[in-house]
DNA sequence: CGGAAGATCCACT
DNA sequence: GTGGATCTTCCGA
């Protein structure tokens, strides 16, 4: 048991995660990602993800099983994190889930600030003035920026150190909306499978919401 | 070896 | 709503 006035930091164990994509990314919803700093601990909620299939998903970067440099941690161990840059600047943190080693994950596309609000802030460029709903953590790039993490992240496991998945009390499933996934038009009949889920008009979703 | 496009964000009109 | 930023990755030639 934890002491009185602390949380019970339980990590979601390794088998969480070697479950269908689709499944851990609904579950993901309400858990915590926990981010270790020098003088810092920021908490976050997650509250928008997205499922990616592997091999027979062509919106994956696992599509018709391809491996690259740039995927590799895709075919790691459930449970460990796939970072990756695009758009010149950003970051996406992924977890690989998957119960057949077939490259699929779950993106992190949104979370809300639960502990470390200032740090984040700073993070984002708010340390002066007022985020707007959003602004903070919603949107997987933003995401990435505010937790500080980028690319030492990928192959590593989410487990005992800077980066980690802490359990919280699960979502009903009434609170869950889901939709078509984001900036994925080109993956033909993969682009309307409903693999996006987010909790119902949560703030922080990034546009369109789904549901 | 070159080119095109990307699981995005921000500022501007 | 539109376009620019910025650069890595991947595939085809």
């Amino acid at each position: 048991m934890a002491p009185p006035g602390e949380t019970a930091a339980t990590p979601l164990s390794p088998s969480f995660f070697a479950r269908e994509p689709s499944r851990v990314a609904r579950e993901l919803l309400g858990q915590l990602l926990v981010r270790r700093l020098d003088a810092t601990t920021i908490v976050a909620r997650v509250v928008e993800t997205e499922a990616y299939l592997g091999a027979e998903d062509r919106a994956s970067h696992a599509w018709g099983g391809r491996r690259t440099g740039r995927n590799a941690a895709l075919y790691l161990s459930p449970g460990t994190a796939y970072v990756y840059f695009i758009y010149g600047m950003h970051f996406c943190l992924n977890v690989v889930a998957n119960d057949d080693g077939g490259g699929g994950a779950v993106l992190f596309r949104a979370a809300e600030v639960v502990a470390g609000h200032e740090e984040v802030r700073r993070r984002r460029g708010f340390a002066d003035r007022q985020p707007r709903a959003g602004d903070l953590l919603g949107g997987p790039g933003r995401l990435c920026r505010g937790l500080g993490v980028d690319r030492d992240f990928d192959g590593k496991p989410f487990a005992g150190g800077a980066l980690e998945l802490v359990a919280a009390p699960p979502v009903p499933g009434a609170a869950v909306a889901a939709g078509p996934r984001i900036g994925i038009a080109y993956a033909g009949a993969a682009a309307a499978w409903p693999l996006r889920f987010a909790l119902r008009g949560h703030s922080e979703v990034s546009r369109p919401r789904p549901g």
